[in-house]
DNA sequence: GTGGTCTAGACCACG
DNA sequence: GTGGTCTAGACCACA
């Protein structure tokens, strides 16, 4: 899997990585147990400094995407499924948003169905 | 209607005023017209600066949901309608988060309707 | 002629009237020497300040627009003509951003030509 | 490309930058691509808080002028080529001034392409 | 009274 | 090093 980073983007590198790997392990070009490139790898072959990619694994580790051992690097975890979904917030931001400019409740779940088949077969990209 | 914020929060204070701002319009409390307390007198209440204010409003009448009168203060402007794909990319990251904790398709649009009605029946909030 | 404000603008109220005016000179709806409503009597009927209205007339004045008699009131002057041109400047700035968004000359010539028959015909507005 | 500002004019500063980069850009003295000064830096160099410059580039950025990058500073857009109607409501406004004067269409038209080419060629400035 | 602008200085996040 | 956020206080324009 090719992860592509905007350097002109508002958004921090880091978190762009994140989404990256969140999107990839969404439909299925990441599988449970693939290894992930190493730190100092994947930032020489994006060109960044390999901080920046440390901080997105850690940030990954934390969220319970992937796991990281200090000798075989890092590797994706199998879904977790239970614990309480982080990004309910968000998602209640979206509504909101969409509630402000007049949007049906169905026309919102047409929205969120499409957005969902997207992530699940892939080509899906997150600007914020 | 009550604005709170979490000045320990890592989400600047400008973006969670701004945010609280648009679930208020969403779940009816903020009606198309009325006005919202002045930059100077929500800081005070608030106990923060009253630029920080000044920015949320800023964005807010940026983004269509408020708009400011130099003499009477700042109001909530009328559902414009447009601009929806404003959010369709943090809508598919919520989706690819989703994806990986091994959520179906159904279970995730149930999802969204209980965000979509919980946005549109008030209680709402956003720490992200 | 009917003059209107917009109060939700961001632009002063007394530049709306003042670029009213212009506007109404420009396609003829006022003519040379016919005479403006008195301050207090616009005020009254815009509902808004008069020193709002006085402003507007001065601004008026100082550019030769109109001339001021304190026992006659406000009345359109005749073109005046020579002077060189003040909004030569805007213009200029108009023509850059144009250049910025790679607009050629003669697209940019007719652009000008097209402004320049909507304000002679009438209807033309400007909300900056 | 060095920036001038007029400290006593009633154009705020922050105006007076962003105007002058759209200056710039239109007759090439800022290319594609070219890295403006940071914020810090230009703010030094020209004497002000900068609070102010941020403010102009955040303008620039928005209307798509400049990218703002985290860690190179900012740096010149290319031609975005959308949004033309952007400056109508200015335009015709410069052309019911020369009406007023009782210029006829095609001096208008000449001062136009004068203007043009005054921004095309550089030495433009813009004094409100 | 309102918001807008500018200054000044502190602290933080990103890389 | 970069820009972003927040605070604090001053002054001005508008109405």
């Amino acid at each position: 899997m090719i992860l592509q980073i905007d350097t002109h983007s508002a958004q921090p590198l880091y978190e762009q990585l994140r989404d990256q790997v969140v999107f990839g392990i969404a439909d299925g070009r990441l599988a449970a147990g693939e290894a992930l490139p190493s730190v100092r790898r994947l930032a020489a072959d994006l060109g960044i400094n390999f901080h920046t990619v440390s901080k997105a694994y850690a940030a990954l580790a934390e969220e319970g995407y992937i796991a990281v051992d200090r000798r075989r690097g890092a590797a994706v975890r199998a879904a977790t499924g239970g614990d309480v979904p982080k990004f309910v917030g968000q998602l209640t931001l979206c509504a909101a948003q969409a509630l402000c400019r007049g949007m049906a409740e169905e026309d919102f779940i047409e929205l969120c169905r499409g957005c969902y088949r997207q992530a699940q077969e892939g080509g899906a990209s997150c600007k914020k």
